[in-house]
DNA sequence: GTCCATATTGCAACCGGTTGCAATATGACG
DNA sequence: CGTCATATTGCAACCGGTTGCAATATGGAC
């Protein structure tokens, strides 16, 4: 049924080593040879077997891809990023979803008995012993959307969450709200622990403002209604900072349940901009992520370390910015 | 750098064939030389490559997960039941990710070249061209989430969109409203033209009700947007049926920018029922799609297809569901 | 202990490619 | 036309496994 390179060479009447070479970028064939076997090839409908080369070669040019967060939407714009940039340069992802699973020697095992040339973590709340034992395996790894500073050891890209708390701070400051509050997903993740002591930090030069903090059992939609009904049988802050944009949006729904409005009684400052915080209907104020340079970037960096496994690990953070909409009063 | 079979056969002091067998479920090997060798595969660290015997076995157990619709949330929900699923028996998605991509050759030879073992086309809009081009390679195909009627010679699983397009119009009626409208997406797409078709259909039964049809020109929010906006214009319908949840909710921001309210004077009904559809503030009323059992089904006719690749092509469809929420009014 | 059916084992070839090396072809130059 | 450097080619070994087959080991029956 699949043609092989044999078949090609004796269809050419040339040996398997001209074909193999007339398909291999660089190598040494003269164009007289190169047109038979492309003719042969052309005819019989062969494509090379990658994985059979892949034995020889030593690279497949798969990429695992590697995500336990499967929830919030913004991630589906970020899995679009990276299947498009790795398929531009050539590469393959292999898919791989971590939801529940606690052991990274399983991944490890899998993904070496797929011989990927490098792991791609994109996940903010995956622990580091994952990208650590893929490092350790001796595969590449970038952590995109990681932490960066938890582990020195692995490249990670993203954004500095300490200065998003800090920004956050100042935004709201600037807004003239003095009573403000930290509304942070699991107290766990290292993001949200990152924002809470970058928003607090800033805060720290304003002793007239209150402060308070709080967590959601989860970057979910659910947990930050259900953390935001809770808030509001107390006597609420005048403005929250949310560690996420669907924290923030379940927190805006709690809101209007309890028959109070967003942005005059309540503001609500979110974090990543997805796509639905743009929607009219939502119209999020945010703090934006910005997603297509961190794809970019961990991609390059991910490439480069495949040229050479012993680069010296790096931490590479892009900047947010504010997006204005309507859930924060306009500045004065 | 990696242990291969060799070296676990002379650390364990027996042939490479007797590790080969240790390692396949179902061969010959006394329980003498499989202890011998899980010792050493273990002091070594040895996990067979999965890529190398694929060679000789042909299969590799790895999976085309082939889709070009990154921007519905709904379809993350889709990869993440479709990546556990698939995990779950030991096959690994190859993800594919073929927006902008119209020449079907190419992913044929990409996924041949990676000698996927069959190929899931999670979609609604690739053009059914394809399926086609991946059954003629010979590989295994299920077009998850497609039309059924269309391409008899590839497995469908998905919904009956005509019965959909009934279900919603009988919907409507039951809450007699008797102008009523479908707002589809691209005219283009088959799932919006059999929707549409299933709910004129039905109101064909009712010549007191009058029915107008419009599309957008994608499934997005913005389109729906822009589309209900223009249709606001006008003197809309009483109700619409709206071909997706995405479009729903734009038609939504737009009705309420135009300082109309949602159902007291226009109701909605979407389709889909996406994660955030099912958000408070959003609370959309809207069909259901059975995605878990499309996906699971979906998964099972692919195995089936992968041990009997002559198996005679079939739809299945599974039914859809109304889920009662805020934008339709009450029964009466 | 012998015989025979059955279970294990290793050899060697093969899966579909790549590549070092030596052999041969090519072309420039004198 | 001969010489020589360089370009092209094929051979054969190899990548990391699997598997048919023949050889050997095992164990039960007699």
């Amino acid at each position: 049924m699949v043609v092989t390179l044999k078949e090609v060479a004796e269809r050419a009447g040339v040996s398997r080593s001209a074909v193999s070479r007339a398909f291999t970028p660089g190598a040494s064939v003269s164009d007289k040879t190169r047109r038979k076997v492309e003719k042969a090839a052309r005819d019989l409908g062969y494509s090379p077997n990658a994985l059979a080369s892949s034995l020889t070669t030593g690279r497949t040019r798969m990429i695992g891809l590697v995500s336990n967060n499967f929830h919030n939407p913004i991630f589906l714009s970020i899995f679009d990023q990276f299947t498009r940039g790795l398929q531009a340069r050539g590469l393959r992802p292999l898919l791989v979803n971590l939801t529940d699973e606690v052991e990274p020697a399983n991944s490890v095992r899998m993904l070496r008995q797929y011989s990927v040339d490098a792991v791609m973590v994109a996940s903010s709340t995956l622990p580091p012993e994952f990208s650590q034992a893929f490092r350790d395996a001796g595969v590449p790894v970038v952590n995109a959307f990681g932490r960066y500073s938890s582990a020195p050891d692995v490249h990670v890209v993203g954004i500095d969450n300490v200065e998003c708390g800090r920004m956050a701070a100042r935004t709201l400051i600037a807004r003239g709200y003095v009573d403000l509050a930290f509304l942070g997903g699991p107290e766990a993740a290292t993001s949200t622990q990152d924002r809470q002591a970058g928003f607090l930090s800033e805060l720290a030069a304003h002793p007239d403002v209150r402060v308070t903090c709080s967590h959601a059992r989860a970057y979910s939609f659910e947990a930050g209604r259900e953390r935001m009904q809770q808030l509001l049988k107390d006597r609420p802050a005048q403005a929250y900072f949310c560690g996420d944009d669907v924290l923030s949006i379940g927190a805006i729904s709690a809101i209007a349940d309890a028959g109070l409005s967003v942005p005059d009684d309540i503001g609500i400052l979110g974090l990543n901009d997805m796509e639905v915080a743009g929607w009219e209907n939502i119209a999020l104020t945010t703090i934006r992520q910005p997603i297509r340079e961190i794809v970019n970037s961990s991609i390059e960096l991910m490439v480069a370390t495949m040229d050479d496994p012993d680069r010296y690990p790096e931490a590479r953070l892009f900047p947010c910015s504010i997006v204005e909409r309507k859930t924060l009063r306009p500045l004065p």
